[in-house]
Order: structure tokens, then C-alpha cells, then sequence
DNA sequence: CATGAATGAGGATTCATTCAT
DNA sequence: GATGAATGAATCCTCATTCAT
């Protein structure tokens, strides 16, 4: 139909641009996105980002969403068996870690967001600002199925999960800054940072 | 001298600058930063900022490099009588915390810098970076402090503080990035923060 | 025919367009019209507006053309019996005053124009320009009617109307501007103006 | 003084601003003022204006203000000896209406904006918007003398001057509109006028 | 030493209009 | 006939920076 084909050059364009706008992120950070740059990246006047977006914030909403999604898939990913909570949990975490990393500035510009459009991914701590709780909800779950299963203390799930998870972020943030690239040190703090958690919280 | 006079009042307005910055950015952020709201904070005339520094990105340096130093003194100040080092790591982690919640927006664009000359006293991770180790040198020693009173587990100190410090790193930032200012909400999270770090170590 | 079919749905188009202008235009003023907002509202896409009118000016002078018209036709209407010719003329006057004050902006844009094809309808003072004098004749006709049955003093009638049209214009005119919207205050200043006329004619 | 200097020079660029956005005003109606034409205009760039002025809006309350003020003075204009209180009115009202008509299209872009900023200058009928209520104040100061001297008939000043007022506006604005250019013709309205008026308020 | 004046570049949007399809 | 896509020009406004004075 042609309808279809058109939606899906129309998508095709819409992706293009997020794609550019994410490239600008990572390259400069969010404060460097600007139609006017977009514009020029995807080879369009600035008029016509308006036809596939209302405005800036749209953009910016739909490369997170984008974007985002990547990040939380790595922690959604399935593997078949695990021996313990814990080698599930660290698993999870260590993909979720690895993406992030992989997408460094990016990661940054939009973790320290404080955009009503971003927090609403991206905050962990408070849950009015959060609409999409996936990835903290996840956590939980595992730690709670963990605590089922007697293999962690009975602290409050929630907090725990909220502990584990601002620490992590602190983590990754840190070693972008610093830029911590050798893999070998990498390994290490996180292995450090993983057994810091789960003496933590084991029985 | 006649030099030495200048040279002093010349500190002495540069100070004032940096000072005026200081404020703006803890407000309303370091994007809200720019010349001429600064140079009417000052009062002085936009041009005459450019007597003092090169450039805009010359004052953000100048201010987070001289401040850091504020917020590193809290986590040295000394207090007489612990019963535990558990309880005198609380304290002065606490301390830290407090003050970098009492400066925000401060706190964030020094930790958040990548520039070598503010990385040298905020690098936590890559020693390669830090000149200064004093804040995280103080966490190590009371580390081994701990272990050597049987109190804490034998992991390797310089590891456990690096992650402490990090982990304690990524709540700042996300109770700052969430606007978790409800003094209640953050001592709930600042104590489950704390359980999980210290039954992480204890023995 | 097949061409007078077109014809005819070409113009049913047409006036689909003008309406759907002239509802918008009196709604948020003239200023508001937009090309987007006006295919929007009769359903096709802004490139279709240009098949059925050069430009947006050709689109407003249409407007006004069509609907001056309206406004006249409150003037004319017929009432059966009146007790003198000065409650016939107040009576004609408010329908037409209540008229223009039901369509503010589309009044204003009507009388506001400077076209040729415009001012044919609303040139109350110079006839060079006046094709259909229909509204001022009428009230022409009604004073030298009025001067007939000795109800009105001998001046000159064709000036009287003049004086008497400018002056309505006038106070419509700010009414709308400085939206006096309130019943009791609108009929309160319709009254003044009544009487400063009609003691202005009296005998 | 070195100051008095330069606030005598920053008024003369700050007139010249004044005067050029009038004559666009003059030219092509207040839709058609905007910084860029208006910079060009004054051999500035668009941001040099924002030196001289906060925002567009504040340009165009200073144009009008200045302007308004001329026309305003046509009717504080302080003559000699009158004969009679409808003599004064008579010369001040036809002062009012030369100098509108001198300066027709500013005169129609002021009268006819919608704008607070402007409203408060030209608003006849609604008290709320007016803040500087000269003129109208004079007339009904005048109406008021009138009475008192037995000259004019008792009817609630305010209104008598309101109904003046918007009559007189309407005439002005018509002919504007309509291109009464002659000189004669225009005496011969405005005589017309006049009559009606004082043969409506003449005990 | 200080400043007022000036600017170019850039920020987000909106608009009337065109043109290939 | 109709439209989606595209654009250039325009809107107001802000900013860091420069320079003559």
C-alpha cells in the first residue's frame, strides 16, 4: 500500500534524526543539540525537522526513548541458566554496565538530565518523576526472588534495589570521567563494586 | 612593591569573580552561567571580566578548581571520640554528603569536570589523575584502620574505598539529578546506602 | 455539462475555504489566519488551498467580499410598524451595531480593508469609491423621511447620515478594540450615543 | 560631564530607534515592525537594538508613548480667549483630528492595536485598560465647565465625552480609510460633525 | 583600568509557498 | 486534483566576545 510505504519512509526519516541528534549528544552532550545542527547533519533545512517532530523536546524525548530502550534491553536479556540469584543479578548488572560504557557520553548526558522527559526514564530514586520503572523494577524482583530463595538478607527489597542501583550509576560515571578504558581495571573495580554489594546483602 | 600591590588587587577582584560565578552556577546551574549576569553580579561591565580571564571556560575552571577544596574539607574535619571506625567512616561520609547536598549545582559541575587540572583532586579512580589523594587516602587509612581493630573484613582497602567512594558518588549525584530534598527521604536512603556499604565490610 | 460540473464544485470548494477562513478570522483575529491552520480546518493540505486561490491575500480579500453583505442585511431588515422614524433608525442602527459587535473581528477586518473591491461595500464617506450605497441611502431615505414628517430639523440629510454612520462605526469600532463585552455597559454607551444623535436632529 | 554626555548620545540613538520604527509604523502598520527591518533601518544590528531596549514590546510602548503624546498635546494646546466652552472643545478636537490626520497610518496602527501596552494610552470606553486618561479627562473637564456656565444641557459628562470621543475617533478613522483627502471635504465632515455634537449637548 | 557600544553567530519556531509525485 | 515533503525567509531574542575610547 502506498500508505505503508510512506509511513515507513516517514519512520526512516524520523530515525535518521534521532540517529544524528544521538551522534551530537555523544559527541558534544546535550547542551549541544540544536535544530540547526540536526538540521544540517541529516542534510534537511531546519523547517523541515519540524515535519516529523512538533519540537526540540519531542527530539530529545525520542532519542532517550530510543536510546534508552538499548540500555535496559542489556538488562532485560535473557540467559538460560543461572546457578544463583546473585550470578543472574551480576550478570544483568555487568551488561547493563558494558552498555553504558559502550555509549559513554551519551549514557552521561542523558543520566544527568534533569528534563522532565528524561527523569521520567531515567530516575531511580523518585519514583513521581519515574513513569517507566522497568530496569529498578527488575532489580527488585531479582532480590526478592533471591530473598524467596534464602539467598539474600531480608532488608527491604526496594531500598536495596535503589542502594545497588545509585551505586552502579556512580560507578559507571566515574570511570567515564576518569576515563578508566583499560579493560583489565574495569574488570576490577566492577568486580570490587560486586563484591561490595553482595556481601552486602547475602545471608 | 607596586607590583606586588597590583598583583594583589588584581587576586583580589579575580576572587570576587570566581566567587560571584560560584553563586550563579550553585543557583541556577552552569548552564545558567554567562558573562553578563556574572559581570552585574560583579559589578563590572562585561568587558571587564576579559581583564581577568581569557575567556568563559577559563572562569568555569578557575571556580571549580577553587572550590573543590571546600567540599574535601568536610570529609577531613575532626571530631574527638568514636566508639567504632565504622561509626567515624559514617560520620565523615555523612559530612561529606551534607556538604555536597549544601551545593549542588557546585558539587556537580566540579565532579562532573574533565578538565586534568580539576580531575588532579576529584579523580577517584584513576590514580594516574590524582595528585592530591587526600579524600580518598583518608577513606583507605581509616579502612585499614578498621581491619587492623578486626572490625572490618580483609578485602583489599584501597578497592573497598575506591568503590565506597564511588557508590557514595552515584547517590549524591542521583538524590541531586531527582531533587530528593525531603530530609526524610534522604536519610532513608543515605542509611540504606550505609547498611549495604558497611554489611558489606564488617566482619 | 461537464465543465459547469466542475464549475460548480470548484466553487463549492471555494466557499468551503472562505467560510472556514472567515470562521477563524473571527475567532482569533485577522493576524491569526494562517494557511496551516485554514487547510487544516477545511480538511485538505496547505498545497491543496493553492489550487483554489493564488495566495493567502487573494483568500482574505475573498472573505471580505463575500461577507459584507451580512452585515448590510441587518440594516435592511424589515419591522412592520414603528411609533416615529427616530425609534425606526435606533431600531435599524442596534441590529446593525449588534451585528458587527456578533462578527468583532470579521467586522473590523471587513471595514479595517483599503480595497477597491471592499470599500465599494463599506465607503460610507466618499462616494467616488461607494458602488452600492444600499446602507447609507437607507439611513439617508429615513432621515429626509424623518424631516418630512417634521420629526427632524432641515439640515443637509445626506450629511446627517454621514456624521451619524462614522460616529456608529466609531463606537463599534472601540467597543470591539477595547472589549467592552459586558450587556449592561455595551447598551449603556449604545444609549449615549443615541441620544447625543437624535437630540443632535430633533426638531 | 562625561556622563550627561553619554546619556545625552544613548537618548539620541534610542530617538533615532524611536523614529525609525514609527515611520515603518507610518508605512506599512504595526504587523510590519520587526527588529530586523527596524535595525537595518537604523544602520544597526538586531542586537545592538536590545542596548537600547529590553524587548520588542518595549520599543513599541516607547513609539507610541512619544507619539501619542504629540497628538495629545494638539488638545491640551492652551489658546487665549474663547468666547464659549463649545468654541474651546471645537478648536482642540479639530487640533486632534489634523494631527491624526498628519500622521494617518501611525495613527490607525495605534488606535487599532489590541495590545496592553498600547491600550493604555488609547483606551476611550474601558477605564481598566486606560491608565493615562488625559484626553478624555479634558474633555470631560471641559463638558463639565460647560455646564456649569449653563452652556451645555445636564447629561452624565463622562458619557457625553465618551460618545464625543468614539464619534470623533469613528470620523477620523474612516476617513483615513477611505482616503478623504481633499481639504475641503474633510472641513465639510468634520463641520457636520461638530454640529451634530453641539446641537446634542447645547442647553 | 574600565566601559559602553557593537556585532556575528546562533538559539527555537513559524510561515507562505513550491514541486515532484 | 491532491498531497507530503521541503525550504527560505522571517520571527524574537541571547550570548561570548571585541574594541575604541
Amino acid at each position: 500500500m502506498n500508505k505503508n510505504l510512506r509511513n515507513a519512509k516517514n519512520k526512516l526519516i524520523k530515525d535518521s534524526i534521532i540517529k544524528a541528534a544521538r551522534e551530537i549528544i555523544e559527541k558534544d552532550g546535550l547542551a549541544a543539540l540544536s535544530i540547526r545542527k540536526l538540521a544540517k547533519k541529516v542534510g534537511y533545512s531546519p523547517a523541515a525537522i519540524y515535519q516529523y517532530f512538533d519540537n526540540k523536546s519531542e527530539i530529545v524525548k525520542a532519542v532517550i526513548e530510543e536510546g534508552y530502550k538499548d540500555i535496559i534491553k542489556s538488562i532485560v536479556a535473557e540467559h538460560s541458566n543461572f546457578n544463583s540469584v546473585e550470578e543472574e543479578i551480576r550478570f544483568k548488572l555487568k551488561n547493563y554496565i558494558n552498555s553504558a560504557l559502550e555509549n559513554k557520553y551519551y549514557y552521561q548526558a542523558v543520566m544527568i538530565s534533569e528534563e522532565k522527559n528524561i527523569l521520567q526514564f531515567t530516575a531511580i530514586l523518585n519514583s513521581d518523576l519515574r513513569q517507566e520503572q522497568s530496569a529498578l523494577q527488575i532489580l527488585i524482583d531479582l532480590i526478592k526472588k533471591g530473598q524467596k530463595q534464602d539467598e539474600f538478607s531480608d532488608k527491604k527489597a526496594e531500598n536495596l534495589a535503589k542502594t545497588i542501583w545509585t551505586a552502579t550509576y556512580g560507578l559507571i560515571t566515574r570511570m567515564i570521567i576518569e576515563r578508566v578504558e583499560e579493560q583489565k581495571k574495569q574488570n576490577e573495580l566492577i568486580e570490587s563494586h560486586f563484591q561490595l554489594i553482595f556481601s552486602g546483602i547475602r545471608k
